[in-house]
DNA sequence: TATTCGCACTTTTTT
DNA sequence: AGTGCGAATA
């Protein structure tokens, strides 16, 4: 067993250690290496094929769930499956639970994707989905469901994910295949082994057999998979079965600066359940890792995409060199958006996946019901795709028919043709003929010997897809063609690389496990973006890691403001995301956070993520940018976040800095401005037209921050004291970021950061200058309408009014959800709208026009 | 039967 | 905000 630390080349070990056993004689076909994703069992494949002179086919190399495929073919029989039988994706399986619930009037009970999770996560385990199930809410529905789904997969000679697994672990109980099974393999290696489940660990203890040459290599500390049934505990386990391994722990990292390891050490250190291991290198020193706390995701975007540029133009780099990690796939369109604007070169890694779009799907479907007629889910899908007029009530008819019969629903489509089905009339009966003969002409293409791609091309031909999506000549339709030919050239690969031998089958199989992530690799220059999970086992040069914003990474579930002591399991998980996250960086980390992100349409107040405070004090430069000045060439703003920012900055108190409507003695201490009978910005500047005083008040003095900023690692709480200090230092950063104080960064020990002497991110302090190039804080008094409401409770427009247009952080009152806070602003005079948070509903979006602010 | 409109759901992470 | 589904309509 090798335990080892990230950057520390456990998968280099693994690689040497296969190299080695074949160079003493063992034979490849008698290795068994399992790795987390194709791309990384590719890329081992690749680097044997170079070390031992010769193409690694032979050698048994692929993740667990295409190993249990390929094993599965040769056994079909023995676990009752085809040997084309189908793979279930998780799109496939929502779609059959959609339907049992439907059928089963379960639709109040419970959603698809509950039901799917509830199945998942016993299966994971390796356990009866009901039984498993017993005691959740869930357990009715589980108990009415699972044995439909079980045999609606049966019916369609098909398994879903887990099924692949948990069947062979079933062939090792069988008589015949059992011990062959056992004794197939002489050595088996695992890497990632922390990210194995249950059901993997049996799977390699099957394997292993008698002869206990097992190789693990693995990093508890980069446990990310928990929700998917990982248990790293799997490591303690291997310690307990093979008690005779030796353990190696490999601690020097050979990836990382010095900075980033101490900055990514100091944040992992702050979980309590793992190995103790210390990581080291020899990379002396490094640019400080940066944090950039902006305004919102787009000014988050912009500043990636710019220090992009200035990466490319100051120090040579190639976006080749550069990553760009998010917490989310919804976070990626934006950063799209400015990386586009700069003309920078990207590729997104995952996301939604090629193989799922509807158009692939589709094929795919056309693809799975000719080589396997009891695909009754692809019959479903494309017996009227595209529209060729069979309706609902005919495939109702069909179902019904063949469910009596226990015949697949293409062989009832025969029947009714052939009239056995009297509520099917000859109208449809003729349309339905139609598409047999579709099916079948494109069964005969495949008897005939054609290739995949050949195929393709006639399911898309004869389908009339392609004639359809021509018609349309929307732009959506002709992306969707080249999404079919992207398919076409994809079979045509695969046609290249089995010799034309491989089936439709094979092919399909491929797809199905093939990964989001699984795209080409590297090469070639762009900028990369994916997820964090998606980066595992990566390096780039450069990393950029945005979102680090509390509830999105550290991600929380929906229903939670806060993570509860009984979250500590969740959190550490997240933590660990963090660093693998930092710890996917050579040379530079760079981290940014945004005061304010919209979730769909709404707008949130964010804070900056708890991670950022474990990482040590002399490893990181920060950098407040204040909100921009307004742009009015642009169109004419209200001094967007300027007041807010008081409220969202402070960085560690709760969601508000302070609640105006929390006149607790502790929120009011708080203040740093203290007036009347509440806080809000209206009482401490009444007419929006003066420099909001906290922001001149220099009673705070500068060397409170960023030096000491965020020093407590525990996080304040809501009552506690010392909110008053940190927000404070929010005060006194606030100011650092406004105009006439220097800004002060972090210089870590010993080395000058290269972060802002070199024009690189530019100088921090010309930053500042010209982000904050106004004289006062703005606040502007735009023509407008003021409304009010008159006595019979109507809303009246005084059409004349000069006044301010409303700002954020403003408290205004609305008609009825009452009193509410301006978190952002869009457009103006008539058109404004706000995004208010009210203390009755929450955060919604309003005409500006229907509030009326409180002054 | 096809089309259109409105509503609900989505966004944690993936083999 | 975008999608997909179901109900209502042509």
């Amino acid at each position: 067993m090798v335990l080892a630390g990230a950057g520390s080349g456990k998968t280099r070990v693994l690689v040497q250690r296969i190299a080695t056993l074949v160079g003493r004689g063992v034979h490849p076909s008698r290795i068994l290496a399992v790795t987390f994703t194709n791309k990384a069992a590719g890329e081992m494949r690749e680097r044997l094929s170079e070390m031992l002179g010769y193409h690694a086919s032979s050698m048994w190399i692929g993740t667990f769930h295409s190993t249990c495929a390929r094993l599965l073919r040769m056994f079909h029989e023995e676990v009752g499956l085809s040997s084309n039988y189908n793979i279930f994706d998780d799109d496939d399986q929502m779609r059959l639970i959609g339907a049992l619930i439907k059928e089963r009037n379960l639709k109040e009970e419970a959603t698809p994707r509950s039901v799917l999770s509830a199945i998942g996560a016993a299966k994971n385990k390796g356990e009866d989905p009901v039984e498993y199930n017993k005691l959740g809410y869930l357990s009715q529905i589980i108990s009415i469901i699972y044995p439909m789904y079980r045999d609606a997969l049966a019916r369609e000679d098909a398994v879903d994910f887990n099924d692949l697994l948990l069947k062979v672990r079933d062939l090792f109980a069988h008589k015949a295949v059992g011990p062959k099974l056992r004794q197939r393999f002489d050595h088996v290696l695992v890497d990632e082994f922390q990210d194995t489940n249950p059901v993997q660990y049996n799977l390699v203890q099957g394997f292993v057999g008698d002869t206990r040459n097992l190789t693990v290599v693995g990093d508890d500390d980069q446990s990310i998979y928990s929700w998917r049934g990982a248990e790293p505990r799997n490591l303690l386990d291997f310690k307990r079965d093979y008690p005779d391994s030796a353990e190696v722990k490999l601690e020097q990292n050979y990836r990382s600066t010095n900075v980033i390891l101490t900055a990514a050490n100091g944040v992992i250190q702050n979980n309590r359940d793992r190995h103790r291991k210390q990581l080291w290198t020899d990379r002396d020193g490094g640019d400080p890792v940066l944090w950039e706390e902006v305004r919102d995701e787009r000014a988050e975007g912009d500043f990636v995409a710019g220090a992009i540029e200035g990466l490319v133009s100051e120090e040579g780099r190639e976006w080749g060199d550069m990553a760009i990690l998010y917490r989310t796939h919804s976070q990626s369109r934006v950063l799209e958006e400015m990386l586009r604007s700069r003309g920078i070169m990207y590729k997104i890694v995952g996301g939604v996946s090629f193989f799922q779009r509807k158009e692939v799907k589709d094929i795919r479907a056309y693809m799975r019901l000719v080589s396997n007629a009891a695909a009754d889910m692809s019959f479903d899908r494309i017996v009227n795709v595209p529209a060729r007029g069979i309706g609902k009530t005919t495939v109702d008819h069909i179902r019904y028919y063949s469910r009596g019969k226990r015949i697949s629903y293409l062989a009832g489509a025969r029947d009714a043709v052939r009239g056995e089905i009297p509520e099917v009339r000859a109208a449809a009966r003729k349309k339905l003929q139609k598409f047999l003969e579709i099916i079948d002409g494109l069964a005969a293409v495949k008897k005939a010997g054609a290739s995949v791609a050949e195929f393709l091309i006639q399911v898309v031909e004869r389908s009339t897809y392609r004639e359809r999506l021509e018609k349309e000549g929307t732009p959506d339709a002709s992306e969707r063609l080249n999404n079919l030919a992207e398919l076409v050239s994809m079979a045509s690969d695969f046609d290249d690389e089995t010799d034309g031998e491989g089936s439709l089958a094979e092919f399909e199989e491929r797809i199905s496990l093939a990964s989001a992530a699984d795209g080409e690799d590297g090469k070639g220059s762009a900028v990369t973006m994916m997820t964090v999970h998606a980066a595992k086992g990566l390096e780039y040069p450069i990393v950029f890691v945005v979102g680090m914003e509390d509830g999105l990474f550290p991600s929380i579930r929906e229903n939670r403001d806060v993570f509860e002591p009984e979250d500590r399991k969740d959190l550490e998980e997240e933590r660990r995301l963090a660093y693998v996250a930092f710890t996917r960086a050579m040379d530079r980390l760079v981290l940014t956070s945004a005061r304010v992100r919209r979730k769909w349409a709404e707008v949130k107040i964010a804070k900056p993520s708890r991670f950022l405070q474990e990482i040590p004090e002399d490893c990181l430069a920060i950098r407040i940018v204040p909100d921009p000045a307004p742009d009015t060439s642009f169109r004419r703003r209200p001094a967007r976040g300027r007041s807010r920012s008081r409220y969202s900055n402070d960085g560690y108190s709760d969601t508000y800095a302070a609640d105006p409507y929390d006149s607790s003695p502790t929120s009011r201490s708080a203040r740093a401005a203290p007036s009347s009978s509440y806080e809000n910005p209206s009482d401490l500047d009444p007419d929006h037209t003066r420099i909001d005083p906290t922001y001149s008040d220099h009673s705070y003095p500068d060397h409170n921050y960023p030096d000491h900023s965020y020093p407590d690692h525990n996080y304040p709480d809501h009552n506690s004291p010392d909110r008053t200090s940190t927000h404070q230092r929010a005060q006194s950063s606030r100011r650092l970021g406004g105009r006439s104080a220097t800004p002060k960064r972090h210089k870590p020990s010993g080395r000058q950061a290269s972060f802002g002497q070199q024009s690189l991110f530019g100088d921090i302090d010309d930053e500042f200058d010209q982000r904050s190039g106004y004289e006062e804080f703005p606040t502007y008094t735009v023509e407008g309408e003021i409304a009010y409401e008159s006595g019979d409770g109507e809303y009246q427009f005084d059409q004349s009014a000069e006044f301010v247009e409303i700002c954020a952080g403003t408290t205004v009152r609305h008609k009825s959800f009452g009193l509410g806070r301006v978190l952002t602003s869009q457009g103006h005079g008539k058109n404004q709208k706000l995004a208010i948070d009210f203390s009755t509903v929450g955060v919604k979006t309003v005409m500006a026009r229907f509030v009326d602010p409180v002054f």
